[in-house]
DNA sequence: CCTACCGATCGGTAGG
DNA sequence: CCTACCGATCGGTAGG
């Protein structure tokens, strides 16, 4: 093993490390990951693993971006070049649900968990997630906007309301999997979707 | 100070010691209150704190059943002799929402913030807390059948999905407050509650 | 990226 | 309900 490596194994190197902690923060927390237990799931010193970064607050920074960086490429992304207003707010819902039901961390969804863990914590993770998630809603402001201007949603949708509704419904499909074993709970929360949207259509009850 | 103690005010302190587990629980989740910040907190010894759980994770089930009975008695015994089906619902739903908006602890909705913690922590936790949230969660879809049946919601609607989207409005009010200070949060969780229950009244926009 | 180490705090217990 | 203590683990660092 070891000795110092190039500046790409490095950066494999820290890739990995923040595979590992998004893995284990999704599950026990961002906080409940400590230098030790990550080290030793990655079959590295603490030295090591914490080197790259500095420090626990550092590093959880770094996981929170990279959690960050994998919500977008999965949920907004594939609804970027989408029209804008209501088509792009129900390719959101789609991509948003599809990764909701299949999650890329074995706690499931890292963002959603961390906006309770550190909804009433000070401090800069707190601060990055809200800046984080500050940038999404505003996205669905925008678009829902954009659909009351073209007619798809009443001159009268209150669309703040609509975009805490739709960051609600998607949140909770992991808990309540999890919790009392609800395996159709991305398919309610889709359907409560559409139904918020006015798109209520009870009998279109089929994921993706 | 010191000495034993009588079973009453044995019984005072144990009240006490969990609601300042409680408080700090809602702030840093079950798993951050450690025995040691308990007790400086409560100005007592760390083996005064816990010795009337035995350990962690007996004070940890006795807290979450405190929690879930301040709960119960500020969501759900004020509507509990309303009439069942959708006058209970909106009953259930006012309740919730006044309590959403001044949570009986300072980091917010205990029950809301634990189910993100331990939701994909297996263990004696995660069963109590689900425990309580099938309670609750089967008497949100035993109103709704009767709200269906009565004729109050469409006879093709989705109990499940119901409970669901209530569920996951009411849990999202704290975060979103607390993350980016959006004050009117449980208004929109009310007015989407209201919608999702088709009593859809856009204009209805003040809490209690 | 490793070994070897630091002081602080963890959960828990013996004994009073 | 307290003091005094236990081994284990915490985050972090020096030095290579």
């Amino acid at each position: 093993m070891a000795g110092r490596r190039s500046v790409v194994e490095a950066s494999n190197t820290r890739q990995s490390i923040l595979s590992c902690a998004a893995d284990m923060a999704s599950v026990e927390g961002l906080e409940g990951v400590t230098v030790g237990r990550l080290a030793t799931s990655l079959n590295m010193s603490k030295a090591g693993a914490i080197g790259h970064f500095g420090n626990k607050l550092e590093l959880q920074l770094a996981t929170l971006d990279f959690a960050a960086e994998v919500f977008r490429k999965e949920v907004w992304q594939p609804a970027e070049h989408v029209t804008a207003g209501m088509p792009r707010l129900l390719a959101i819902c789609a991509s948003w649900m599809e990764y909701a039901d299949r999650p890329a961390f074995p706690g499931g969804c890292f963002i959603a968990a961390a906006s309770f863990e550190f909804d009433s914590r000070p401090g800069p993770v707190h601060d990055a997630l809200a800046a984080h998630m500050r940038r999404w809603h505003a996205q669905l402001v925008a678009d829902a906007k954009t659909a009351v201007e073209a007619g798809d949603l009443p001159a009268s949708t209150d669309v703040e309301q609509i975009a805490f509704g739709l960051e609600a419904l998607a949140a909770r499909v992991t808990p309540n999997r999890q919790l009392y074993g609800d395996e159709r709970a991305a398919e309610h929360a889709r359907d409560s979707m559409l139904n918020l949207l006015g798109q209520r259509t009870r009998s279109s009850s089929s994921l993706a």
